[in-house]
RNA sequence: GGGCGCUUAGCUCAGUGGUAGAGCGACUGUUUUACACACAGUAGGUCCAAGGUUCGAUCCCUUGAGCGCCCACCA
């Protein structure tokens, strides 16, 4: 440990230090506070300090904003460690369902499949592939800048135990009447195919049309005149006199008729519109009058919930297609084509009044920037009443603070008028619902229980089924696709304890039956003749192409399994439902509590599925059809609903990724179990984080942590600067604008990038990101080494601790250690204030400018008096050491070089070192 | 439409009710036994504008302008 100056280079070079420091802290333990020095010199505190990291996505990588956050959190954690605080900061990432699940799809697109084509839970292992590979590189890159984050301690949003915490909360909410399942406008994004939350919206201004259209005598205004076909009322204010003897009233007005084919020419109909009153309306805006379409405008869907007399009709479906409810004139269309389309019929039908050129701001999908669509669809809600109450409250009575205050006014509007949170989502990845439903009737089972499962397959492909050839009661085999397909499904249906395969005998099933039976490891398959497919009579080995051509039949647009068409001499789905029925109820009775998979065919399956949904033939439209060896699984319930039957299905939706991450400090400290973690560690301190998800994130952890742990999960929310490109830009890596702090850390070192991050993050306000900031970081790291250099080399055989703090002899010693003095007290008060920009800026004055500057100079004069000189050198040994000291959490590694070469007569690292008083 | 923040040296930003500061840059010296990634100096500002309060305003108040951000169901 003993070193000379000379053994130490004339500059700074932190590429030879920074990963070799890290490392020694690494193998020190004293990342992880169960692990603290023992033998210390100071008093170590029982009491602790805690902080978890926000955790980043796991798709994400290191940018400016962790950087300094990063920063932020480690300069609070290092200091308090050195206090002798019981010091813990909790790493972890985050699922980020809909951000991770769009990543792996566009991955998969490379080899040109959907995850459709992997079926659910293929594309599921596929993503923790994905996450195994990719999903730790920005934990690595924390380690880069410096964290002192406890790494024994990492925890995942998608890890075991988390995953029963997520449940459990999901039951505990439900069965308090805070969860509930209901049908209400939402907003959807049709490109992620999900539902989304009010606060993952984001606007984005479009110019667009502004068209006046006439509903009899009125004219109302729209910026989306197909939405018009889903119209079920007008609104008008109750107080507007030039209305009032129409409200209550139904007026027939004129309208396009949607049933009229697209290629004819529009006809006008005939249509009736109940005119209602409600408060919402602007009378001043427009005409005064606004049509009510509930179910595509989160409006109208309000105004609908005060008028429930009126209906709801869907005229865009989940595809942000219109529905066949729209008419066939526009069904099928994308919104904005069927936009264009009835404005055009609108026009020629003299319906249109005026049209304006009009901005206006459109909702998007904070994930992919697509337009969303607002559509009527059944979603898990949270009521958010109380919970926000309580949040409110957290605040006002300042047990959560805000620093700097202002943000507090952002979290309390915010919370003062939240609607309802949407919490499903239609993705995959994600927490899973727990919530079954039986097959018949739909009622909700909680968490539900299974004595036995039935897993029915669809056959893998045949080249038939890629000219969509009927294939009845041909016997086609699988093609190549189909038997990977096939190994897919078997792969899929490992663990899960398969005890039987029944099969029909065609080839296509029974070969997928085997290729499944080999992937289990050998499962007995028995054949049921029962189970072959449909006979489709004289349409047998067609196409419908050809079979139209030959004249032989004649479908309109519906596929012959999809509707009610039996064709001659072929099966009648009567048949089909006796005998597809028989063999269930047979083989339910004779093989009650196994696990079975049935291999059989896609109109025999969905025959069967409408019995157990007990559907007639109509209403089998909503059943969706099967792909190639898809899986359908149900579950046999232990005992059956009140209805009778007992099949039961998992809700598939997912939980929206903030209701996980609103328990991240609970949860990663161990709750629900109490344990000693949670106990020690919960609440934890502080929580730094960006503000553009104060709402999103801090709002809900506040509400969660209180109703569910009974605790505020922190006390001092601190939001950092946002970092800005120069001009004031945002930075994005998408338009280039991004800086890469790992590129600055390599060509400065991280003590410079922390430095340069830390001296900008004045007064909280945004930054404008300057690089200069950061030479001037390592200017200042090379700084201090050259200053160390210096006085290594005059000490002498001095060594750390001293005795006694030295005593001033000359006025240069007495202005020094009072600016020492002065400096603690001032660093310490910045600190505690969360003031980092102020504190590395006193310091930077203190060390240059007082301590080398004036100090330095002068100790070479003193070192010339006898009389002076041991006490010169105590000065400097002693000042030298607390600067480190205080340094420390904002350099850490330049700081802990140094101190590894100061003679001393412990062997601490700098970190564990007792924090100046 | 509502709210918030910002406007100070060439650039990035501190700051104070009493003659205005840092870092970087520019310029002039200095290779003086830690550091030229340095040292000693110098120049450079109607503190966005107008009005008000005050003995005195860059700071407090009002209004306005510019820039940025957030929220919002004005069809």
């Amino acid at each position: 440990m003993e070193s000379k100056s000379t053994e130490l280079s004339s500059q700074y070079n932190p590429k030879d230090v920074e990963n070799r420091i890290y490392r020694r802290w690494m193998e020190s333990g004293f990342f992880n506070p169960d692990k603290r020095p023992k033998s210390k010199s100071y008093k170590l505190k029982s009491k602790s300090f805690s902080v978890v990291v926000p955790p980043p996505n796991i798709t994400g990588s290191l940018h400016m904003g962790h950087a300094l956050n990063a920063t932020i959190q480690d300069i609070l954690v290092r200091k308090k460690r050195m206090e002798g605080y019981k010091t813990l900061w909790l790493p972890g990432t985050d699922h980020a369902g809909i951000a991770t699940q769009n990543v792996v799809e566009k991955d998969l697109k490379k080899e040109g499949k959907t995850r459709h084509d992997l079926g659910r839970e293929r594309f599921i292992s596929r993503v923790w592939e994905w996450r195994e590979k990719y999903g730790n590189i920005i934990l690595d890159q924390f380690k880069k800048i410096g964290s002192s984050l406890d790494w024994s301690r990492t925890r995942f949003t998608m890890d075991s135990e988390y995953q029963e915490a997520v449940k459990k909360v999901f039951v505990y909410y439900y069965k308090k009447g805070w969860i509930y399942r209901g049908k209400r406008t939402i907003n959807w994004c049709p490109r992620c195919a999900t539902s989304l939350s009010d606060l993952e919206i984001e606007y984005k201004e479009e110019k667009t049309k502004l068209y006046y259209i006439k509903y009899d005598m009125f004219s109302v205004a729209t910026t989306r005149p197909e939405t018009k076909l889903g119209d079920t009322a007008l609104a008008v204010h109750p107080s507007d006199m030039r209305y009032q003897k129409y409200i209550g009233e139904a007026i027939k007005i004129q309208s396009v008729d949607p049933a009229i084919p697209a290629g004819d020419q529009p006809k006008l109909k005939e249509i009736s519109l109940k005119i209602i009153a409600d408060t919402s309306v602007d009378p001043a805006f427009g005409t005064g009058v606004v049509k009510v379409t509930p179910a595509h405008d989160l409006a109208d869907f309000e105004i609908y919930q005060r008028h429930p007399e009126i209906p709801v009709m869907q005229v865009i479906g989940e595809n942000g297609r219109m529905t066949h409810e729209a008419g066939v004139r526009y069904a099928g269309l994308k919104t904005k084509e069927a936009r264009e389309k009835i404005a055009e019929d609108l026009a020629s039908l003299g319906l249109i009044e005026k049209v304006e050129e009009y901005t206006h701001n459109t909702s998007v999908c904070y994930r992919c920037s697509s337009v969303l669509e607002p559509i009527f669809s059944t979603q898990w809600f949270m009521k958010m009443e109380k919970l926000s109450q309580q949040a409110i409250r957290a605040v006002g009575s300042g047990n959560v603070r805000f620093h700097p205050k202002r943000w507090e006014k952002i979290y309390l509007d915010w919370l003062k008028n939240t609607r309802d949170w949407c919490i499903s989502r239609q993705i995959w990845w994600g927490h899973q619902i727990p919530v079954g439903y039986c097959v018949a009737c739909g009622t909700i089972k909680l968490e539900p229980k299974t004595k036995g499962n039935w897993y029915f397959v669809r056959h893998g492909e045949t080249d038939w089924n890629i000219v969509r050839r009927t294939q009845g009661s041909s016997d086609i085999p699988l093609n190549e696709t189909g038997r990977l397909q096939a190994k897919g499904a078997g792969s899929t249906l490992k663990e899960r304890h398969i005890d039987l395969i029944i099969s029909s005998p065609q080839k296509r099933a029974k070969e997928t039956a085997e290729i499944i039976a080999r992937e289990l490891g050998g499962v007995e398959i028995i054949i049921d003749e029962e189970l072959r497919e449909r006979h489709y009579g004289v349409l047998e080995g067609f196409t419908l192409a050809e079979a139209e051509a030959k004249g032989i039949v004649t479908f309109r647009g519906e596929s012959i399994t999809g509707s009610g068409f039996t064709p001659p001499d072929g099966e009648t789905l009567e048949e089909l439902e006796a005998r597809v029925n028989e063999t269930l109820h047979r083989h339910k009775k004779q093989h009650a509590h196994k696990n079975i998979v049935v291999v059989s065919h896609g109109a025999t399956l969905r025959t069967l599925f409408r019995v157990l949904r007990r559907l007639d033939i109509p209403q089998a439209k909503i059943l969706p059809p099967m792909h190639n060896a898809q899986i359908m699984h149900f579950g046999i319930a232990p005992q059956a609903c009140k209805c009778g039957s007992d099949f039961i299905e998992k809700d598939e939706n997912v939980l929206d990724t903030w209701f996980s991450s609103a328990l991240w400090p609970m949860v990663t400290l161990g709750w629900p179990k109490k344990t000693k973690d949670f106990k020690t560690f919960y609440p934890t301190q502080v929580l730094s984080t960006a503000r553009d998800i104060i709402n999103l994130w801090v709002g809900r952890m506040v509400f969660s942590g209180i109703e569910l742990a009974k605790k505020t999960p922190f006390k001092d929310v601190i939001i950092h600067a946002t970092i800005l490109t120069k001009d004031g830009k945002r930075m994005s890596k998408s338009l280039g604008t991004g800086i890469d702090p790992l590129d600055l850390i390599e060509r400065f070192g991280a003590d410079a990038t922390r430095f340069g991050l830390i001296w900008q993050a004045m007064g909280n306000q945004d930054m404008h990101w300057s690089e200069e900031h950061v030479i001037a970081g390592k200017k200042f790291a090379n700084k201090l080494w050259n200053a160390s250099r210096f006085i290594l080399g005059k000490i002498g055989d001095l060594s750390l601790p001293l005795a006694h703090a030295p005593k001033p002899k000359t006025a240069a010693d007495k202005k020094l250690l009072s600016a020492l003095a002065k400096t603690k007290k001032q660093l310490e008060k910045h600190i505690e204030k969360y003031e980092f920009g102020q504190a590395i800026h006193l310091f930077y004055e203190f060390f240059w400018h007082e301590f080398c500057d004036q100090y330095l100079e002068a100790s070479k004069q003193q070192f010339a008096n006898p009389d002076l000189a041991e006490r010169t050198q105590q000065i400097l040994i002693h000042t030298l050491a607390d600067s480190l000291k205080l340094l420390h959490p904002f350099m850490p590694f330049v700081t802990e070089e140094i101190w590894r070469h100061l003679p001393k007569k412990t062997n601490l690292p700098l970190m564990v070192e007792e924090w100046p008083k």
